[in-house]
DNA sequence: TTGCAGGTTGGACCGTGGTCCAGGGTCAAG
DNA sequence: CTTGACCCTGGACCACGGTCCAACCTGCAA
């Protein structure tokens, strides 16, 4: 209750500066009213937004998702299931993610296993797969678009 | 067996020649012989530390670890022990992202199932938790960490 | 009045793993 | 001899989510 200057809106949201300038920037944040000197002022509606967007970071949201879930919010017109959409996306996007790294970890994990220790580093089975053919590691056309998004 | 000219390598290891020149500046490939006209000549050794650092990628090592692991592999003195070390390195930080989006996916499904679809947007349990006051989510400080993990 | 903490701006920089471009040189085929 | 495909270099640019900087201005206390 009551207004804030930049400094004590970052420091009640747990954020810096420079971060609420850069969502205003990229348009996260309403441009916030000025006193005469030109500082900002911000009120508990800039707080409430900015908690909003650090639970959306939490659960994997991008900036640009929690600029869209934030116009849903504000939306008089938008119904619960656009809301939906964006979120069932990002559960099939973390069960992919999920699916891959746990894949890794197997193959990893299996690695290690074998891996006695006290051999040179060149008889490693660790080394030794990676400097394997890769003929039949399969499907490298797919993975390859699924590489960034480990 | 053989010389391949850049364009040979990179359609031979299914990369850029962009990406050749790139890992070469980086460290992870040694400058290779020059034509008289300054044209890079590679041999089969390159296309086998291309196939190497492809597949350290696909298991989600940086190209700063594959340069490591290049190095163990190419050392007479290193042991299975270092390779290992890196190994489990990566192991559990595979384990910890899995946890960390099976988390939230687990909390997008839940919040999914709740929502109605068909209310004003602004009556959506997704939209509702995000609004929510931050106090009761646990441990900020600790998950500030790992949000560029995800 | 002076000092210092805070505010302002525009712009550069970080990591990661590339990708693209301009402006040139080279080489083999037709 | 020209055309086109390939090669060279140095440097800019991409996403993403910030972070830091210089150079300046403001507001409050001692």
């Amino acid at each position: 209750m009551g207004t804030f200057k930049i400094g004590e809106l970052a420091a009640a949201a747990g954020v810096g500066r420079d971060t609420i300038r850069y969502y205003e920037r990229s348009g996260l944040l309403p441009a916030p009213d000025r006193t005469a000197a030109g500082y900002r002022l911000y009120g508990d509606a800039d707080l409430d937004r900015l908690n909003f967007i650090r639970s959306a970071q939490e659960l994997g949201f991008t900036l640009e998702q929690s600029r869209q879930l934030l116009t849903l919010q504000a939306s008089d017109t938008a119904t619960a299931a656009a809301v939906l959409e964006i979120t069932l996306a990002k559960i099939s996007e973390a069960e992919s993610r999920v699916r891959r790294l746990s894949h890794i970890r197997d193959i990893l994990r299996e690695l290690a296993e074998e891996c006695p220790g006290e051999v040179p580093a060149s008889d490693c089975p660790i080394l030794v797969y990676l400097a394997a053919k890769r003929s039949s590691r399969r499907d490298e056309a797919i993975k390859e678009k699924s590489l960034r998004e480990q």
